[in-house]
DNA sequence: TCATTTAGCGCG
DNA sequence: AAAGCGCGCTAAATGA
């Protein structure tokens, strides 16, 4: 090992970057300067990067965290703090918080896609390959990486408003940490009770054919259409026959098949919905998915332009709330399951300063506190109304709510009108932290110049406008759903900070299945917008929730300060992810 | 034959 | 029959 040289000064960063031998690393002071740097042979960095850790606590700048932190992970080595180099830059990059000529704006390289990986720790992880490796994700070099974090750091400064960008950088980076944890640790799934929902709902498996109740609601529907070799899987298929019984819908879905009123419709509905449950999360599924009592999709940090989290594989963002109940704690440990209650909502009262709304949402649900304002009549009404006000709806029930909210909240309404506005001139819009949105495409804006111009067809006017208006609900929603994904960041980072300060249990109560790192204690196990489950050992189950709650106060204070806004949770302790 | 697009539905 | 945002995934249809 070759980290017992002293240093000058305690390094405030240390950056990694990879060699054929393993990795390079470079010491910053608080200031950015360089210290000194060394390198560190591939056996050794796991317990080398531990050490540092424990004595100098540092900020890791690496280029690609899911490229570093899973080997580190399998490694039993966890982190505090990083700065992701690759998800700064795209920020970065697009936030009209930094200057136009920053030259983090034009850095190459650094757009890749994330270097993602299924295994949740390749023991290959720290074997760099050469250009082949680096063919795939930014930059691995030592250099590119001290070269584009000076760019960051000095985009962030030169900026507008630098506290909001180091708030959203840490918490972006605090995120790509997360993910790589929780795909370590995995979702604790229970095969066998999801077997048992699958033989419940889909009936027995035959040899080779359709489960029982799939066959039979099959058999009904053909039934119903007088043709006992109907196909059912092809829509356009479906279609005629469906016409040819008389139900004239322009499609299969399912709400317009619902609103006919036909012998077929019931058990067509029946069987479409045992055929998803059966395609998408059926015992393929669980075959491919679930290894060792554990679901370890890939969290994807930043995968969705308003900053949201994607995933990748095993959608895991689509988990069906009939399968929840397979989500089960290992013995002796017991799951905290908790979600924001109107979470975008409440975060568009905060960002547009909107006492009002603020204020209906205060010690409540937000939708029964619009009607005791007397804004709308029923919470249903509220809802739509709201929902409505950020997706930017204009017809329906939802478009004639609308304006009623104006009038009520003309605070909160005018920031997501404006919003719209901006969107639908090609403008660009930002959330409270500084991510930006996308400018609109060429075709987007050679559209909105060729119907301005004198010859301009009336086809032409019509779809300018039809897309201007599309981008306004865009822009509309990205400044919530944004700002709603900084806070949910803001959330789990501090909840992580605070789940590791519980003391570890026993070695004889582990649950080894979460990994060296997580087999202990409460860590976090799934995370979905605005909701998280926590997996922990029972007799820190309290704890944990209280972990949930007071990150989440947090997290409103980190953004909004002192306004008014109390983010409210439904927290759960049980065994199961059961919900309803 | 293989690759890409579409319809539909799951989640927030 | 989706009004109204953001996704991922599967199976079938369609295109090359």
């Amino acid at each position: 090992m070759t980290s017992t040289v002293p240093v000058t000064g305690v390094p405030a960063w240390i950056v990694l970057g990879r060699t054929v031998a393993g990795a390079a690393v470079a010491y910053l002071d608080p200031g950015g300067m360089e210290q000194r740097r060394h390198e560190v042979a591939a056996s050794e960095l796991a317990d080398w990067i531990a050490h540092a850790e424990a004595e100098w606590a540092p900020r890791w700048v690496w280029h690609d965290t899911p490229q570093w932190y899973p080997a580190l992970l399998a490694h039993g080595v966890r982190i505090a703090r990083c700065h992701d180099l690759r998800l700064c830059h795209v920020i970065l990059r697009a936030s009209a918080l930094v200057d136009p000529h920053a030259p983090v704006r034009t850095a190459a390289g650094w757009d890749a896609a994330p270097h993602v990986t299924l295994e949740a720790a390749a023991p290959t992880l720290f074997d760099f390959e050469g250009p082949a490796d680096a063919a795939k994700g930014p930059p691995a070099d030592l250099d590119d990486a001290l070269a584009e974090f000076t760019r960051q750091r000095d985009a962030i400064a030169g900026g507008a408003e630098p506290g909001r960008l180091r708030l959203l950088t840490a918490a972006e980076s605090a995120g790509a940490l997360v993910a790589a944890e929780m795909q370590a640790a995995g979702l604790p799934w229970d095969a066998a009770a999801h077997d048992r929902i699958l033989t419940e709902t889909l009936g027995e498996r035959g040899t080779g054919g359709q489960p029982a109740n799939l066959a039979a609601s099959a058999a009904r529907v053909r039934a119903a259409l007088g043709d006992p070799t109907a196909s059912l899987d092809s829509q356009p298929k479906l279609l005629r026959a469906l016409h040819r019984v008389g139900v004239l819908v322009e499609s299969t879905s399912r709400w317009e098949l619902a609103e006919q009123r036909h012998p077929v419709i019931e058990p067509l509905l029946e069987y479409k919905k045992l055929s998803r449950l059966l395609s998408a999360n059926g015992w393929a599924w669980l075959a491919e998915w679930v290894d060792d009592g554990r679901f370890r999709p890939v969290f994807v940090p930043g995968g969705v332009v308003t900053g949201r989290w994607a995933s990748s594989g095993g959608g895991a963002l689509q988990l069906p709330r009939q399968l929840r109940e397979a989500v089960r704690a290992d013995p002796g440990f017991t799951l905290v399951v908790a979600d924001v209650a109107q979470l975008e909502p409440r975060v568009l009262a905060a960002m547009s300063g909107d006492l009002t709304l603020a204020g209906a949402a205060r010690d409540r649900d937000l939708y029964a506190g619009i009607v005791e304002s007397g804004a709308v009549a029923t919470r249903s009404e509220a809802k739509i109304a709201i929902l409505g006000a950020m997706y930017g709806a204009t017809t329906g029930e939802s478009g004639r709510l609308v304006p009623r909210l104006r009038r009520t909240y003309p605070r909160a309404m005018g920031l997501v009108d404006d919003a719209a506005r901006t969107g639908e001139d090609g403008g660009l819009v930002s959330t409270w932290l500084g991510r930006t949105c996308p400018p609109p495409s060429e075709v987007w804006a050679e559209a909105q110049s060729r119907a301005s111009e004198a010859d301009a067809t009336g086809a032409d006017e019509t779809r300018a406008r039809r897309w201007a208006r599309d981008r306004g609900r865009f822009t509309r929603n990205f400044v919530v759903q944004g700002t709603a994904a900084e806070w949910a960041l803001a959330w789990l980072a501090d909840l992580r900070t605070r789940l590791d300060a519980i003391p570890p249990v026993p070695a004889e109560r582990s649950a080894p299945r979460s990994g060296p790192v997580f087999a202990r204690r409460p860590h976090l196990a799934f995370f979905l917008h605005d909701e998280v489950i926590v997996h922990t050992p029972v007799e820190h189950a309290e704890a944990a929730a209280q972990a949930v709650k007071d990150a989440a106060d947090t997290a409103g204070r980190i953004l909004f300060g002192d306004f008014p806004m109390d983010f409210r949770l439904d927290v759960r302790t049980a065994i199961t992810a059961f919900k309803d």
